[in-house]
DNA sequence: CACATTCGACCGAGCGCTCGTTCAGTTATC
DNA sequence: GATAACTGAACGAGCGCTCGGTCGAATGTG
């Protein structure tokens, strides 16, 4: 996982007590802007909720957006972690691809308030900063990428190759589908049943014919 | 289509005038709103977009958040009217769904900043003005719904009736991933290729196995 | 050890400003 | 001339952010 965030300056010196303080922040605020949203929230909130003074807030940021930058990079880092997490075991591409869309789904159920942070507030983010929370969203998909090559070089998969990037970029959205239509998938389904469905709404294109095999 | 949209209090007696003053407020916001999203839009920059004095647009709507709910509105009554326009032809169900998703991808890329008001906006609508829009969008999904249902009937769509809904779904979501994938999808396939890329991984799920028939 | 000095994290009152909203008054219409 | 439609100056709540200042710990000094 190349960690290539942005680093966003700040007065104190003491790096150790810079990134304690910084998660008090991120804590907080990942709490307030799930509640309320971004612009709804204020600084004064986020400190109070941090145990900092406002003016202290300021000495580890530049600006309220910093916030939200710090936020969602924390987020993706958080969600990528634990995907990477349950995708190590040795498997058929096939079978590691069912494992993580599982393991993806669960994590967009766990983390549901956190994935709609970054949908709804990207808009709010500096050009600069914005180019960055995209890039580790392509970095996630990536994996989904890299499993399904797997599969298709172990067999245990069929697909055309110019559809594979494709097909990761449908798990995903597809997962964090789950994340912001709950209010109308969770009045038909669980989330078993959601992941069930859709894995074997996935795999059918995914394998040959299956009248041709075994 | 079933209207249901709850109605804004204007002071404002002549019901036309209302309608057309309105649509001012409506197209001006939409583009506002678009560009620098609902909370960096102030009223002054609506009023003055739509022609109108700050005092008259508020004769017209009684807090900012009544524009956003128009908008949302508006926008998915357009939508929704420029699928059912292209979806009139007599066909098979397989064959109007296959024309249906095209038309809906092709409203997406057209509308796409719109679309992004509506999934990015949400969170700032009151709780009854949210339910009216959430009813909207189901809606919507509904209508793809019942293509299939008539392609399950007619014999030219092949699926287990529970995932119907899911299906329905997966469309609309696959849709709007087009509008706010565009960034990165972009780079990779052209709407016509994401298209039926789509359609085909789509339908793969909807019938038989291909080497059973004919 | 006692004391003075430096340092830097922490603080919050308050500044400058923007924004949504109102309302007293003007203009247009019949 | 009465009513409806329009207007923008004025309001005041609330915002992001700054800055002069406090204080405890670390360091220097005799």
């Amino acid at each position: 996982m190349t960690n290539k965030s942005k680093s966003i300056p700040s007065l104190v010196k003491d790096q150790e007590l810079v990134r304690l303080r910084r998660d008090q922040i991120i804590r907080a605020a990942v709490e307030l802007f799930a509640d309320k949203g971004f612009h709804k929230t204020t600084t004064r909130e986020i400190a109070r909720k941090s145990g900092l003074g406002i003016g202290t807030l300021y000495e580890y940021i530049q600006s309220k957006e910093d916030v939200l930058y710090l936020v969602c990079d924390f987020i993706h880092t958080d969600l990528e972690q634990q995907l990477i997490d349950e995708m190590t075991h040795e498997q058929t591409g096939r079978e590691t691809l069912i494992n993580a869309i599982r393991a993806f789904f669960r994590v967009m159920d766990n983390e549901q308030d956190r994935v709609l942070i970054i949908y709804q507030e990207l808009k709010s983010l500096p050009n600069e900063m914005l180019r960055y929370v995209l890039a580790k969203e392509e970095e996630i998909t990536r994996h989904f990428e890299r499993i399904i090559e797997r599969g298709i070089t172990d067999g245990s998969l069929q697909m055309e190759p110019g559809s594979v990037k494709l097909m990761a970029h449908n798990i995903v959205v597809l997962g964090e589908m789950w994340s912001f239509r709950r209010w109308v998938l969770g009045k038909h389904y669980s989330l078993e049943e959601y992941t069930e469905h859709q894995i074997s709404l996935l795999l059918q294109s995914m394998q040959q014919h299956p009248a041709v095999r075994k």
